[in-house]
DNA sequence: CGCATCTCTCTATCACCGATAGAGAGACCC
DNA sequence: GGGTCTCTCTATCGGTGATAGAGAGATGCG
């Protein structure tokens, strides 16, 4: 089979999903493909450009489509719905918001950004508005999933070996007893994801000067 | 002068302003402090508890003090603050946000959080409402300066060589013509992200359930 | 056909990285 | 004074992204 750039993305996109993005490296790339690494240069540039490309296909894979919402639907369900697939794409895949948050300009992000902000233009919402509300529902998304998939602390034995739970718990009070509360009834990470997600559009649609 | 685990993470933090976080390696960090290599790793067990050395150093310099808000200050306020505070201190060095994001359990930041969690309780807030605002604060207050620190792409040619301004325009017009309007008449980075910082703390004086 | 050019992959190598093993110098303590 | 502890050293390992330049094969053209 041809070496082109898609399969070499392709192929990348397995090698990060079984060994994180760390893992992804030109050897073990070109490995997998059965061929010598310096091979890649020639259909990519540099790394920097194949963690774009990384980017790119994982948006790709959960934003096939790109719609606007409904006319019966609040743009405010359609964008906090825009934000969980977001999650979910990045979610998807290991490092995915450390993938997209080191990615250099992503085309499927700019494509999602100017659908939103038309939208939401589109429904009376003032420009400069439009793009505040835009900015902060991404980079909270982002910002979101990049704590979500840090390592698990007590994963690495080396960063919890002077670690003092019970130090830790009665200097932190309110954070320890707010996450034993929060899950203590079946809820979830999507949950809590979906609770700080309303607290944003709540703002949004506060902020917009619009009801509907 | 003696070599101790203080002075190493001072000339770390130096080295960061000086080469950006990809600049600071064992090596460059020993030469500056006139010693080989693997002489730190006596003080100090790998590099990534350097990284969050890095990030408690960065967060000590903006929070010297942690307080609670004055009784006739709404906490709205208060929270606002702490997150531009938060933002002023990462934006202070080079990747700072990265550094942040890539530190394994920073003891200042639960410290911050566990204040700003504890102050809205105390003004009535319910305990896991007060999690879920202060987690999006701090989330989105992340994600924004991460995106802000992110390399202007026209300093790298080889990102840009194949990006047509004419046609990305074109594509997102919306886009552009948010950010052309945004900045026309002296807004600043500084006024976007206190804009976009409102639209969640709206959102949490929303959720919370109260009005002060 | 024959030759040149283009496309792609190779070998060899660079400079650099984080990290470890283990020697050794000096201070300190009993 | 002998042993131990603290700290720094040299030497080295396996791995990384990246480049130079040779060469094989296809393609195009006279």
């Amino acid at each position: 089979m041809a070496l082109d750039r898609q399969r070499i993305v392709d192929e990348a996109v397995a090698l990060l999903d079984d060994e994180g993005l760390d893992g992804v490296t030109t050897r073990k790339l070109a490995a997998r493909l059965g061929v010598q690494s310096p091979t890649l240069y020639w259909h990519v540039p540099n790394k920097a450009a194949l963690v774009t490309a990384l980017a790119e296909a994982i948006l790709d894979q959960e934003f096939p489509d790109l719609t606007p919402p409904d006319l019966g639907e609040p743009w405010q369900d359609w964008l906090g719905g825009l934000a969980e697939r977001l999650r979910r794409a990045l979610l998807a895949h290991p490092d995915g918001a450390r993938i997209l948050s080191a990615a250099q300009l992503c085309r499927k992000l700019a494509a999602i950004s100017e659908l939103a902000m038309s939208t939401l233009v589109a429904r009376g919402v003032p420009l400069r508005q439009a793009r505040v509300i835009v900015l902060t529902v991404e980079r909270f998304t982002v910002g979101h999933v990049l704590e979500e998939q840090a390592p698990r602390p007590d994963a690495d034995a080396d960063a919890m070996k002077d670690f003092d739970m019970a130090a830790f718990t009665e200097r932190h009070p309110t954070m320890v007893a707010g996450i034993a509360e929060y899950f203590q009834d079946g809820r979830t990470v999507d949950d809590l994801f979906r609770e700080c997600l309303d607290v944003v559009i709540e703002g949004a649609a506060a902020k917009a000067g619009t009801v509907s």
